[in-house]
DNA sequence: CTATAATACCTTGCAATACATAGTACCTAA
DNA sequence: TTAGGTACTATGTATTGCAAGGTATTATAG
């Protein structure tokens, strides 16, 4: 659910690691540094996701993340799956009540 | 959310382990027994289950699980949580679409 | 020129979850 | 008494998320 965030996120615009910790949390995510560089350098790997160094205004530069196309099409397929999801515990919901 | 969905489905009636399995499968949840048997066993631990022990018209006795009242309140917390994912994710989608 | 603070990125170790796989125990029927 | 089906359990592995600590760059204060 969390790379299905960050990939959300990266669709509108291309983020670094604190712009989409900040995103997350205005959603109501809270995710730290932590998590979120290791999933980064992992979409990344797997070719979801490209990122281009840029100069701060102030401090080092930032790694800005964006989309792929591959990614752009593994977020088509989570889109489904999250639906998917949800259904199901709507289901469980109804059936089971 | 698969602790989750368990919980739901136990709130209805009493059920042993196949009997999860399949009615997770009929809202198109693939869980296998090498995942809800130790999931059941920590739900136990964790107070949300109980169980009773129920002899078979075939087989060996089934362990038929419940919900406990932990269990009950647990599971108003998880509804809780699982509102609050979703709207996040609603909101991912909206913002940045 | 140096030291400090702020920013940004990265790494390591740990805990929890889900799966594959194999194993044990019980019951029925041939 | 043995074979097969059902039910429960245990072990090892991969993935994910977090805590904690570390490195590097830049600006600012002394």
């Amino acid at each position: 659910m969390l790379e299905y965030s960050v990939l959300l996120l990266l669709r509108r615009q291309p983020c670094y690691a604190n712009d989409i910790i900040k995103q997350l949390k205005e959603a109501d995510l809270i995710v730290v540094e932590g998590t979120l560089y290791p999933l980064l350098t992992r979409l990344k790997k797997d070719g979801l996701l490209s990122y281009e160094w840029r100069e701060s205004i102030q401090g080092p530069p930032r790694k800005y993340y964006a989309l792929t196309n591959d990614g752009t099409v593994a977020l088509k397929a989570m889109d489904d799956t999250w639906t998917s999801l949800v259904r199901t515990v709507e289901v469980l919901k109804l059936v089971h009540s």
